[in-house]
DNA sequence: CAGTATCCTGCCAGATACTG
DNA sequence: CAGTATCTGGCAGGATACTG
């Protein structure tokens, strides 16, 4: 999945899919988007994503770019993640999918 | 992952989440946002799916109404697919994702 | 607190055979 | 052509224990 500049496909929305597919991409960005958050926040406002699995994805999403992880050094440790520019470019896309899930959510009740 | 009325989660985000995660659900909505599509169509295009996976994730689709399929009695069989207005109207999402996968490829290529 | 290190589970892909 | 059925296997993701 990853070394991405490798296997970028030809469609745009393969590329991004790419990129934010995998289980937990979209929730971490969508916490992100509000701002800067430690690992511990992001693992409590995500729910029930394991410790290895939610680092593991973090880390691919700094190698991609999409996000920052900050080291501070003391006891006991912090660490915080914060999306670069690109990352927040991705906000569009968060916010449509969104409205879409507000939208299905008041459709269905109607039924 | 199904019976969606009953595990539709809070976050309207997550909400999208569980209708188009699923591996190869973007790509199927993709594909029929420009109309109509036979199942061999959709095959040939998405790439490396298999027929059972394929199957399966147009049935979810199905489902929670996002596209309709109709099987013509004819001699060799044919079936075809299409969205619904619901389905349809997942575009914007997958527009956002167009424009910014051919950002990022644009970024990326300047490096 | 924010991780590694292990081991394990289950989804999904691959291949093949069969059918209306 | 467009499926269904069955078996196999790889790997992302999950559970748990340990650590700087």
């Amino acid at each position: 999945m990853q070394t991405v500049k490798k296997t970028l496909p030809a469609c745009p929305v393969e590329t991004t899919l790419t990129l934010i597919s995998d289980k937990w991409k979209v929730l971490i960005l969508r916490d992100l988007l509000t701002g800067t958050k430690r690992f511990g926040e992001l693992k409590k406002s995500i729910g029930n994503v394991s410790q290895k699995v939610l680092t593991s994805q973090l880390r691919q999403m700094e190698d991609n770019g999409l996000l920052v992880r900050t080291v501070y050094p003391e006891v006991p440790p912090r660490v915080e993640y914060t999306l670069t520019d690109v990352g927040y470019s991705l906000k569009p896309i968060l916010d449509a999918m969104w409205d879409w899930g507000t939208e299905y959510k008041k459709n269905m009740s109607e039924i």
